[in-house]
RNA sequence: GCGGACGUGGCGAAACCGGUAGACGCAGGAGACUUAAAAUCUCCCUCCCUAGGAGUGCGGGUUCGAGUCCCGCCGUCCGCACCA
């Protein structure tokens, strides 16, 4: 009696037992409701982190709670196996990626299995392999056939470092992600997914996602980028001889003067350009225009440099202009007149001059935009700079001047002066209007533009999965026949130097055209892994050999119903998963339109910080390098180096006192990781995993401590001796407080691991064990102590079996049925109300559950302490509230 | 700059529809058991001038009653960023 859980022994134990009797196999042949819970699968960097165990924990906690309520539940693991760390793991240290990565893959399941998450192993995948990247290149076909797939010369972000394409989203602040580089424009031939056909239903879609945090959905849909507007031309025409930029900007524009055609532009001969497109999402403004500007690399732009160097010089300047948020911020707009004329489509004699400007971007809209000073603070700043027209057309309610004066564009609501036809409208009917009317004129169209680009998704890399096409010198780009798939990596590769291996493999890429059995090259290129991650969920959910899956097998489980992951992913792999998904739907493989019913978006692991200050050796003797060293630098310390004494903390084993830093998200950089594996060494997995569950909501940041874990740990084995001690005795009698409190508990359990809030049902375990150890022994207390071995089982599963085993209990608490909850023991028969004296609280009163109003503002006037405070003066009001409150207002 | 979230004890946090602020845990304190320690158990633990008063970032407002709703500030964090 009293022994100690031997966490160590327990949990390899059950975990063995859970292993042999593959308890958490799900059976696709259930007739069971079905759950499919989905953590991210990791990256097999090496080992596991505290992220990671927090982050399947929690869908671990989820995955065998709905087991106990009777669902059959789909809760896989998998490895997101390609990538850069694997090839830079080879240059540096010579070893294959792929024996590098399979060795983390071993490494990590173990980590993984020794927590004991209820995973269904048996349908584990890692994508390195060609049983999985096969079945990829075999819907990328599909893709392909679909015409979702396209080839373009292009502009890409070149990683200098990495010697490799990034897709925009993995450019930040014009450097690579993984790398930091600067990243650099190049030329290169790329493979598109059309993700951009798709940008209006990704929108709408989100809509429909009633169980996703709002602020991913706001995520997407910022990223995505979706505006209405109008897209229309301006005719371009020279300035006249002996007009001074005729009409332009027009402050007083009013009765429009009719006017010939205006004359093709001689500084453009033979390019045919003789207008200008643009697009706004501000048509109510046309009228307050004052200049057209166009990018740096915009067709006009490039036409007018061949035969004018001041353009081409600065067209130049403007390439050189940086693109981090620091340098845009600061960076002067600046613009360069052409010396074109636009004409405005709604006055024609009114003409406004052309700029190639800075601030225009050519991969936005049309590349190309009018100037409404008034109502746009960067229109505003280039027309002061270039001493432009600025004209009112919005008012601002108060003034309707038509010149504009201050810094600072009106944007907000406003009703439409100055503009003829469109005065007194508001925004949204002027918009309509104009765009009424550039439809039936027919120099505009009403259009919707998007931020999203398609995904580039061509790697020069080799580990990762091979592009299945072969190019020809005469029939061009031709798709493998899906009979020689999978296209497998060659083994025999080096990476001593950088670049792609595939490129400069002798052999590999030499094919014949598989149309017209020339000599013909294989593409060298390899997928973006986020191609891998798009449809790992579809695999898991059904896995045949032939094909990447079998339609109605997958439609059985699929979508996910929780999926749980870290917020970084808000964006890009949940929109390229969503894409994918839906480009299934749409050359109907699968008729899923949304992958992830749920998504839930969990918090860092962090932890304290600290350093000590260091003072560098000077590099020289001179002044210079003596100064610079007396600059001191931050030593980051991990937590092995540091001791906690008398409430100060030293550097371990010395008097040196240290500084603790803030708390942060764990990093190699900071030195504050704690690596999981010894702590389930020490304390066990059920105390880690009660660990990562309690204190913190599962969405924010949980720091991690050191008395943390020992609390948790207290739990596990204050849990085992509440459980060792009623084993002995089997008592009667009843406690129906107790009884209770065991239903409120699990009805209370049951709405947080449903919402997730792990937090508060560990909070409820708490109160609901020591209200057991309290009880005297009766019936009650034994069934009580069950019932909170059933309702803490599926967070620390292993003491929860050893206790349901010692207890004498048939088969697995893992396969037990969750506890049944009696609505008629919710029910309280007695309620505290408050009484409050002008709402401050003076007195409780204990009352029947439903007392009538009347009799309950009699006791609570009639309360002692009320009677001494009121001094007899009559209460001017009371409200009651049923079974809650009495507030007298005196 | 735009968009969003958040701000409650020494710390992590609870608080349902506006109705007893601080549940639960960590740290800390006092005591019990013990030769002693560990473990365990019991109690205390927002602040103050302790009759009582103040208190959920700050200032207002609505209300019988505000952590919760409204207006205006301040601060922290996250996303996007010259997006027309």
């Amino acid at each position: 009696m009293a022994s100690r859980f031997n966490a160590l022994k327990a949990d390899a134990a059950w975990q063995k037992v859970w292993d042999e009797r593959k308890t958490f196999a799900a059976d696709d042949l259930s007739t069971k409701p079905r759950s499919y819970v989905l953590e991210m699968f990791p990256y097999p960097s090496g080992r596991i982190h505290m992220g990671h165990v927090r982050n399947y924990t929690m869908g671990d906690v989820l995955a065998r709670f709905r087991r106990m309520k009777g669902m059959e539940v789909l809760h896989p693991m998998g490895w997101d196996a390609f990538g850069m760390p694997a090839e830079n793991a080879a240059m540096e240290k010579g070893v294959h990626p792929g024996t590098w990565t399979r060795a983390n893959i071993a490494t990590m399941k173990a980590q993984l299995k020794r927590l004991g998450f209820a995973l269904d192993w048996t349908r584990e995948l890692a994508t390195c392999e060609p049983d999985y990247y096969g079945h990829e290149q075999a819907l990328f076909l599909d893709l392909f056939a679909a015409g979702l797939v396209y080839r373009k010369e292009s502009a890409v972000n070149w990683d200098p470092v990495d010697m490799t394409v990034l897709a925009n989203e993995q450019v930040i602040d014009g450097r690579g992600w993984r790398s930091g580089a600067l990243v650099e424009r190049r030329k290169l031939s790329q493979w598109f997914l059309k993700i951009t056909d798709f940008a209006d239903e990704l929108v709408d879609g989100l809509g429909a996602l009633e169980h996703w945090p709002d602020k991913v959905k706001l995520m997407q849909e910022n990223w995505i980028g979706r505006s209405q507007g109008l897209q229309f031309k301006f005719l371009l025409s020279s300035p006249l001889p002996g007009r001074e930029g005729p009409g332009v900007g027009r402050p007083e524009a009013d009765a429009a003067v009719p006017r010939e055609q205006p004359t093709p532009n001689p500084s453009l001969p033979g390019m045919g350009i003789e207008s200008v497109e643009v697009f706004t999402t501000r048509p109510d403004t046309m009228f307050g225009s004052s200049f057209v500007a166009v990018a740096a690399d915009h067709p006009i732009a490039r036409a007018i440099a061949e035969t004018n160097p001041d353009a081409a010089a600065f067209i130049e300047l403007c390439k050189r202009g940086g693109t981090t948020a620091a340098e845009l911020d600061t960076q002067e707009k600046l613009g360069f007149d052409t010396g074109l004329r636009a004409v405005h489509p709604l006055d024609k004699a009114w003409e406004l001059p052309v700029y190639i400007a800075n601030f225009v971007l050519m991969e936005y809209g049309t590349g190309a935009v009018f100037g409404v000073p008034a109502h746009d603070q960067r229109d505003l700043d280039f027309a002061r700079k270039y001493d432009l027209p600025v004209k009112r057309v919005v008012s601002e309610g108060d003034d309707e001047a038509p010149v504009f004066v201050g810094d600072t564009a009106w944007t907000g609501a406003g009703t439409i002066v100055n503009s003829h036809f469109l005065d007194g409208m508001d925004i949204e009917d002027a918009k309509r209007v104009v765009i009424e009317r550039a439809e039936g004129e027919g120099w505009g169209k009403g259009t919707t533009v998007f931020r999203l680009r398609d995904w580039g998704v061509s790697r020069q890399r080799y580990w990762g999965t091979p592009i299945p096409i072969i190019h020809c010198d005469a029939c061009g780009a031709v798709p493998v026949p899906k009979d020689q798939l999978p296209i497998v990596l060659p083994e025999d590769v080096s990476f001593d130097i950088p670049g792609n291996p595939l490129d400069r493999h002798p052999t590999w890429k030499h094919v014949p055209c598989p149309s017209c059995g020339g000599d013909a090259r294989r593409e060298t290129d390899t997928l973006d892994t986020f191609v891998d991650s798009s449809w790992y969920f579809i695999r898991f959910a059904s896995q045949p050999d032939a094909k990447p899956f079998d339609r109605t097998g997958a439609e059985k489980w699929l979508p996910v119903n929780q999926y749980i992951g870290g917020v970084e992913h808000a964006i890009l792999h949940l929109l390229y998963a969503r894409f994918w998904t839906r480009a299934l739907k749409h050359i109907g493989m699968l008729d899923i339109a949304e992958p992830f019913a749920g998504l839930f978006t969990q918090g860092m692991v962090t932890h304290e910080t600290y350093w000590t200050m260091e003072q560098s050796k000077p590099a020289s003797e001179s002044l210079d390098d003596f100064l610079e060293a007396q600059v001191h630098t931050r030593r980051w310390l991990s937590p092995d180096d540091i001791d906690k004494r008398d409430g100060k903390v030293f550097l371990r084993g010395t008097t040196d006192e240290v500084t603790v830093g803030r708390v942060e998200k764990m990093s190699k950089s900071k030195k504050n990781t704690v690596d999981p594996e010894p702590i389930v060494d020490q304390y066990g997995a059920d105390a880690v995993r009660w660990f990562v569950l309690s204190d913190s909501p599962p969405e924010r940041d949980l720091p991690w401590s050191e008395s943390g874990i020992e609390g948790a740990w207290r739990f596990v084995q204050r849990l085992w001796r509440l459980i060792e001690s009623d084993d002995a005795a089997k008592a009667e009698g009843e406690d129906i407080a107790l009884r209770k409190l065991c239903h409120r508990t699990t009805i209370g359990i049951e709405s947080d691991i449903n919402a997730l809030q792990f937090n508060k049902a560990v909070a409820r375990l708490y109160s609901l064990c020591t209200a057991i150890e309290k009880a005297p022994p009766s019936a009650d207390r034994d069934e009580a102590v069950r019932t909170l071995l059933l309702l803490v089982s599926p967070m620390v599963p292993h003491v929860a079996e050893e206790a349901w085993a010692t207890a004498g209990n048939d088969g697995l608490i893992a396969d037990a049925a969750w506890p049944i909850v009696d609505p008629a023991m919710l029910v309280d028969d007695e309620v505290t109300i408050a009484v409050q004296v002008n709402g401050k609280l003076r007195d409780t009163l204990v009352f029947p559950k439903g007392a009538p109003k009347d009799a309950v503002e009699a006791a609570a006037l009639a309360s002692e302490k009320i009677v001494r405070l009121l001094e007899g003066k009559p209460p001017r009001k009371v409200i009651v509230v049923p079974d809650r409150l009495v507030n007298i207002v005196v």
